[in-house]
DNA sequence: CTGAAAGCGCTTACAG
DNA sequence: CTGAAAGCGCTTACAG
């Protein structure tokens, strides 16, 4: 491997000019640039970041803090790291899982998830380099979330539109966010659009099939509604589950809806309308954030929030009442 | 952070043997050698890898070479790649997906997968790290594989064992071993239980929800098979779409099995019997060979083959003639 | 079993 | 606009 010492003899000049060259480019006059470059050029040089790192403190690696709870092998967070991982390879950052809040070893910056407001305030306080949040938070965090709120009322929204005034919903009972703006958003577009709200159709389920299955259940059995909003999609294959149980066809006598949409774009079955949210393109974004804040550490702070879209996977799955 | 300086001060020595009680402890003084231990804990000691990484010419990073023609959103890669990334996080190894043949940056090591024989041969000489290759080659290169042919046995022992004999095969038509491997292992199932084998519940297809359809709707037409093993889950898919359309109610009148299981531990739906192929482990398994390899380059070439198993999903999947 | 010197390939001040 | 010197935190020879 060709050293920037090479280079400089080659293009005849010194070190620290090939050194300006990659990092002021504009403070070489453009000839002895282009007599760099195309030493360069011809020897392939590549810098060595090893060399690189330990003068300037700086890795070329990025930290994905993941909560010991959360399950690596999640479809969801498998989604989430691939777009992370596309974004920071193309840049050539290595990264690495990181599921302990303290770490001896040196990274660039942080991508974190999952946490809660106590540990938000942590990672401002004793992360002294560069965070992007997968989350929401008012502190001066760069952050990315979905739009939960947005999705619970285009979804309701949808339903509505479809003819049906008498929606369920399974709200997730978790100790976060989402649900509760999910939630809020059902809420909002019943309210908007002058149906009113019957708490006799709201059941609050662990995230499970197996509980979806059974919260869905008793709505089917003890009231009258012909449309399910699920907050997930794994409450709702519980709910499909629970329709095929009572003898109710969907979406013929039941329409059911789910959100995440993470897994079934791949499965063809089950042919389940979805909120689908862009996990991927979160990834991305997380990425590029952090990117650009390892670059410029005195940039503005950045909240974004990605629309998940309705996804309709067929025609047997339309929402549509007779 | 504390360097080696700082431990070598505290401890009374020099750096250099700070540097033996990290790499060769065994030559160093045991009070010694207690002496400095206690000060790295002192002085929470951790080595910096970029220091180490500019002399040792190693950078503690690792590629996964993932051609291009590979999807990394898939779940099946996105699974493999999780496995990878925790026994590398867990070694403090970063690493980075590389999806084109050269890189100009340095690592440690490879992980390649999805190549063919030519490129296989092309990574045994090309490349002069250490590798481990995702698949089968008679090279001497360390690698890990499905155990494909035992798959389509077992598979097919399994079926023949619950009463069927008229057993239709859907063969993924690739240019790729590991349908043939799991043909071939169909086909000694059917020897070894002195079923005759019939060309005509045999079909070949694109590795696609809608070809499995096709070719499974033909099969479930044109003969009387009582069970139809797809030799993916993707096509299984397919298969029982095809099994609705002719109105077979399975498994009742058709047992339905695939190849895969990635994504259907997680999904409820569909119940469907399939072989489970190991893939977070195998990924797990493929980082440490690499790893092993990498602190002793000079031992044994690894050949190592997982078996998938099958994953029978709820009594309604059951293979069972009646 | 331990240490003093040189050097890995870069960048950061400081000169000019 | 360009260069000579020093140093980042380690390890590799070489001594003793």
């Amino acid at each position: 491997m060709a050293t920037m010492k090479d280079v400089a003899l080659k293009a005849g000049v010194s070190v620290m000019t090939v050194s300006r060259v990659i990092n002021s480019p504009d403070s070489v006059k453009s000839e002895t640039k282009n007599k760099i470059l195309s030493a360069m050029n011809d020897l392939k040089f590549h810098p060595n970041y090893a060399a690189k790192a330990l003068v300037t403190n700086r890795t070329r690696t990025v930290h994905l803090l993941i909560p010991n709870q959360l399950e690596t092998a999640d479809p969801y967070l498998m989604t989430l790291i691939a777009g992370i991982s596309d974004v920071l390879s193309k840049n050539y950052y290595a990264f690495l899982l990181r599921r302990e809040w303290d770490s001896h070893y040196k990274c660039d910056g942080v991508i974190a998830m999952g946490l809660n407001e106590e540990e938000d305030q942590q990672l401002l306080e004793k992360m002294n380099i560069p965070c992007v949040l997968f989350g929401d938070t008012n502190l001066s965090i760069d952050c990315i979330n979905v739009n939960d709120q947005k999705g619970g009322y285009d979804m309701t929204n949808y339903i509505l539109q479809n003819g049906h005034e008498k929606i369920g919903i399974i709200v997730i009972d978790e100790d976060n966010t989402f649900p509760v703006k999910r939630y809020n958003g059902y809420q909002q577009a019943l309210r908007d659009n002058d149906i009113p709200f019957n708490p006799n159709y709201v059941r609050y389920s662990n995230n499970t099939e197996g509980d979806g299955f059974t919260k869905a259940l008793e709505l089917l059995e003890s009231t009258d509604i012909t449309a399910l909003f699920c907050l997930s999609d794994v409450l709702a294959l519980g709910a499909l589950r629970a329709a095929r149980e009572v003898g109710k066809v969907v979406p013929k006598e039941i329409s059911i809806a789910g959100f995440d949409g993470v897994l079934f774009d791949q499965v063809a079955e089950p042919h389940l309308t979805t909120m689908k949210q862009p996990v991927y393109e979160i990834g991305q974004a997380l990425a590029s954030e952090l990117l650009t804040r390892i670059e410029n550490p005195f940039k503005k702070v950045t909240k974004k929030l990605f629309d998940p879209k309705i996804m309709i996977r067929n025609s047997t799955s339309k929402l549509n009442k007779d």
